[in-house]
DNA sequence: TTAATCATGTAACACGTTACATGATTGC
DNA sequence: GCAATCATGTAACGTGTTACATGATTAA
């Protein structure tokens, strides 16, 4: 359920509507969470007949009219139990393509491995680049959802998590180059 | 497409039904990869649509009927043109609830976070032991669909992976703890 | 002035999860 | 001898992804 607390979240700091919800999800939450245009107005739905959000329509005449949301008293406590809720640590789902590939390479010649891991090693340093950037950005702007430390903690997981790949590619790497 | 290809990698170690695979599937590619029964089987149809795997229908007399399927050639074939595409190396999908909570959770008491963290460093403790045994286990277990070399790899992966996990976790509690 | 992008959103489909069904067999 | 688990699978529903729609504005 964590979708629809990120979205509380978000509609703590502003009322949005989906399409600036989407906007401010990539720019923050996405670091850690993918979500769709589509999964959010979906969400948003689904949270006004909960009653955590309310909408209303606003009419525009450039833009395509929009519908407003804003989060509800009910919203606010789910959002409160939410985040006391410490049991709630379950480790996230796993679904990695690398180590899909990787287990069942011993089919193949060992080249494609090394390109594999390599080609992702290029991917790693990329996406922690970008991670590094979004740090010193946001550095400077003022509202965060989160107070800064707890917003940095999630980027320095990344960032850490950028860094263990990185490493686990080299190790392997170099296992691999070294078979037989 | 991951699952797919699972699949036809655990085909090549022999025939198997839907329930096979999925126990198959828990003991070996579960590590990195989540996926269930009514799923599994509803892959085996699309690929037996594909062409390729084939079933047959076996019956039985203690236990319920079962389809038993194959890899076919072009199953095989698939199998190795996505082991050889090295280009596939995107980062995976990731939906992290610990972060998603942890990065609100300025909203709340501090000691919720850390109860947060530390029951989930629990989790990841428990989680690398698993999966330590799971190594020594399969040490001694003559057929896994990886060379022994191959499968290590994605085992060392989940291992360094709980560990980055942790670390994070005891300077991430650390540093709240130390916080104002 | 044409192509791209913005600002909004809907619709269709694919994938993932939970619950159920059923007759043996095994464990206590 | 009753409850749990095994060995098989189906059905229903919920979540995620891709594609499309549309009129305004900006970039080249």
């Amino acid at each position: 359920m964590s979708l629809k607390h990120g979205l509380l979240g978000l509609l703590t700091l502003r009322k949005s509507s989906g399409y600036d919800l989407s906007k401010l999800f990539q720019e923050s939450l996405s670091y850690f969470w993918v979500a769709n245009q589509s999964q959010i107005y979906r969400e948003l739905d689904k949270m006004e007949e909960q009653g955590w959000v309310v909408s209303s329509k606003v009419e525009q005449d450039a833009r395509p009219n929009k519908r407003v949301y804003a989060i509800t008293k009910e919203g606010n406590a789910e959002l409160l139990r939410y985040l006391k809720d410490d049991s709630a640590a379950e480790l996230g789902v796993v679904r990695n393509p690398l180590l899909m590939k990787l287990f069942f390479s011993s089919m193949v010649d060992r080249e494609y491995s090394i390109r594999l891991l390599e080609n992702y090693r290029e991917v790693c340093v990329k996406a922690m680049q970008e991670v590094k950037e979004q740090v010193a950005e946001i550095g400077e702007i003022e509202e965060t959802a989160a107070k800064p430390a707890y917003w940095l903690y999630s980027t320095n997981y990344s960032v850490a998590y950028y860094e263990f790949q990185i490493k686990w590619i080299d190790e392997t790497v170099a296992r691999i180059r070294s078979l037989k």
